[in-house]
DNA sequence: GCATGCTAGTTGTCTATACAACTTGTGTCA
DNA sequence: TGACACAAGTTGTATAGACAACTAGCATGC
């Protein structure tokens, strides 16, 4: 039998889930309370309660204290994103990863820069640009501004063996990150590094990551939108 | 004391992620046993168990029954992205949510689309065409195509009060979706419809739903890039 | 040298219990 | 009528103990 093989956490877990997916119960409706589970199952408290427990980290239940539990809201639809490293994204898919290195150097911030990165203006700041390629097709412009104190040997990096988001994550263990993704058009020199139009709109990932106390660095990724997109799945 | 009013599964979290965040423990390090943990903190291993279960959730910390726990590789990037009603994000900035409805109507399903929604060739098939506007201003183009059989009512809906996304949410439970977000320019009608230029890059989001035992719908969401982002964050 | 088996250590699951914190409805008392 | 107190029900946290499942290294025996 299977069921003696899942854990019986789980075989609550997809009892609650099975509910709600098939819309028997619904955005609000409550959920049996842990010691109904409890008897219904047959089970101590404590595994009913790492059953909803889990499923309120997986946003399907919402639990409020003295109340009850509900089934949550589910007017957004969330999931997993996940931004790899575009080395490791392009080997996975069985092709040939290879970088050209565009600059890197030692930099003055502006009053904007040295502010995003939390230093003053003027101060020093690394700056890299490079192309990546999937196939020798360029597919990822990189533009990054680094803090030194973060990474101080940033620039005698080879970014042509160790990508920058790498050396990045191996010397400056990452604390927080934030992003957005955009759509625009690619600058002259942009359209140009990457071998396209400058009609071709790109997504445009801007990337701040953080390192301890500190702003470790700022990126513009830019993905000619012909040869990338992002995509998420989401499970109930 | 703050410490005795957060729970001790918490700080022991704390601990685990401020090594970790600090980079004293690297990637592949070895974290210390529960009953290390429990040792070290005077606590019971229960407590140090879902410490160390919700680090494994969140990403930070690899287990390997039998051996030990290990600090995760943090190779990538990963963060939760939300895509919300648009009616729900466009209020929840204070702003004013209006929406024009261009087609709400009976399709024959094309052979493509039929095989998309799971509906053989010919099959009727809802079609809505709907632009949504914050202030005034268009900011979304949804274009959906609906399998009849998850959401009967979907033509009669009055989708100038109610979104399509949330229609569906209320009469299709959602139990799996898939989307993309790339970057493309409009079409002549969707430039039309936005009140943009044709040149100006939009973010599409191609979105598939699932509902139970059948697919329930199928979406082109296209918003102007100078007017929309998709943001987010990531914390360790 | 090699295979086998054993053992200590580790994580995975589950139980029974306890108390704290909070919500909600009910009933009492002024 | 209104304010307050109380009780029942619910979730949140924590404990001590138990056994199962698995790993890795060590010792034994061949």
């Amino acid at each position: 039998m299977a069921s003696s093989k899942t854990p019986i956490y789980d075989q609550v877990k997809a009892f609650v889930r099975q509910r709600i997916s098939q819309g028997l119960w619904k955005p609000g409706d409550p959920v049996p309370s842990e010691s109904a589970l409890m008897h219904q199952f047959g089970v101590s408290r404590m595994t009913v309660n790492r059953a909803l427990r889990e499923l309120v980290s997986e946003g399907l239940v919402r639990r409020v204290q003295g109340s009850g539990s509900f089934v949550a809201e589910l007017s957004r639809i969330s999931s997993r994103l996940e931004i790899r490293d575009i080395c490791e994204e392009v080997t996975a898919r069985g092709h040939h990863y290879s970088a050209h290195v565009l600059t890197v150097q030692r930099q003055k911030a502006t009053v904007a820069l040295g502010h995003q990165l939390g230093l003053r203006a003027g101060a020093a700041v690394f700056h890299s640009l490079v192309v990546h390629f999937e196939n020798g097709i360029p597919i990822l412009l990189e533009d990054r501004y680094v803090n030194p104190a973060a990474a101080p040997e940033y620039l005698s990096a080879d970014f042509t063996k160790v990508t920058p988001t790498r050396h990045l994550l191996e010397h400056a263990p990452l604390t927080e990150a934030s992003y957005s993704i955009e759509a625009s058009l690619p600058s002259v020199e942009e359209a140009k590094h990457l071998k396209i139009s400058r009609n071709e709109p790109c997504l445009v990932v801007v990337r701040r990551t953080v390192s301890g106390p500190r702003v470790a660095s700022l990126g513009r990724l830019v993905y000619p939108g012909s040869r990338h997109n992002f995509a998420g799945n989401f499970q109930a």
